[in-house]
DNA sequence: GAGTTAATGTAACAGTCGTTACACTTACAA
DNA sequence: TTGTAAGTGTAACGACTGTTACATTAACTC
């Protein structure tokens, strides 16, 4: 044998793939302009992914583990909400801050690509839905939540980020999010 | 002159590549196989409305015309809700309706393309802002509705569609617009 | 009927798409 | 040093894209 493979090249040009998708979409993304962004041609996106649609795939999972990575982060630094409203809070804060707007736009556009070609995209529809009971029950969040809580605590903020995304406008956004806040403590209290 | 020009063949054409957009998507929307479906070919599509982008706009207007007269033909049929809670029931269970899903599935793409390409889709990520406090007031419900009111309304109904659309799970999908629009009454009675 | 313009159809243009054939260099094991 | 496989680059393939040149038919006014 010779010259064993070295994986770190499909790495690299698969974290540096989702940086060009995460700035330029990925609804339209074509080999070549993404191949010249990352300094190399299609002949070699095609020979490390074997083809367009394995380059998605591996995208696809890079965004998923930079996201993953990215929630872990937040819950080992600082103290944890212990109430739903408060987790409300804690979590909107950091989903909203710019710097994970380019990731927001991106799961939009995916959600857009997988209502229409949802076996190109396995698991876009179906993974935030199971996420949220997750999170809460993760964060140690005192009451347990039922399915219709669930439901319309990622409806609220998912449509919360959509706006934010179209119209840049924080502030109205964000009070929308601590009206629904104060109307769980109403009803919590109440 | 002669031979006076016929305004029906565009309009009849703009008919047929909305219902083709609303089952094929409109993102990857081609010349070619929408010609094929409307029975005719690339050449006149061009010759009707000038470009590719000229038959975008044209249908998007087609969208907007033809969406604009459900919701009428709604207000005209039926009585009006007079409060909120009733309100958001009222509009639930129009816009859940498996008829109303092809447009609500085309409204989410339009948003990602315009969330990439805002020039090319005017108006489609600031209109439902601005919808949102005028159908309420349109429905004549008593209590006047604040900023974050509206935008939480609207994210989370909107929020709700995109879990409707991701899932078809109208049951669960259901139950949270009930849940949101209990919080409501809690807090408008106590 | 003559003249004029709308509407249509075919075929091609230049450009881009994903993919591949072929030649080539690089880096390691023996 | 030689053999072998990994990695790279160029150029091309066929298919598709929006658009257009050219020819033709259809429907109207005079």
């Amino acid at each position: 044998m010779a010259r064993p493979a070295d994986p770190g090249i499909r790495l690299r040009l698969r974290a540096q793939a989702v940086d060009y998708v995460l700035t330029h979409g990925i609804g339209d993304l074509a080999l070549r302009p993404l191949a010249k962004a990352l300094k190399t041609n299609a002949r070699m996106l095609i020979y490390h992914f074997g083809s367009r649609e394995g380059l998605m795939r591996e995208i696809l999972s890079g965004v998923r583990e930079r996201e993953a990575g990215r929630v872990e982060r937040w819950m080992k630094a600082g103290r944890k909400p212990r109430t739903m409203p408060a987790f409300l809070r804690w979590y909107w804060r950091r989903i909203s801050a710019p710097q994970a707007r380019p990731v927001v736009r991106l799961v939009f556009e995916l959600y857009a690509l997988a209502l229409r070609n949802p076996r190109e995209f396995p698991g876009v529809l179906e993974e935030p839905v199971a996420f949220w009971p997750k999170l809460v029950q993760a964060m140690g969040v005192q009451s347990p939540i039922s399915e219709a809580e669930a439901t319309l605590l990622l409806a609220a903020t998912r449509g919360l980020l959509l706006d934010l995304c179209a119209t840049s406008d924080r502030r109205r956004t964000t009070a929308g999010l601590e009206l629904l806040a104060r109307l769980f403590e109403i009803r919590e209290s109440g």
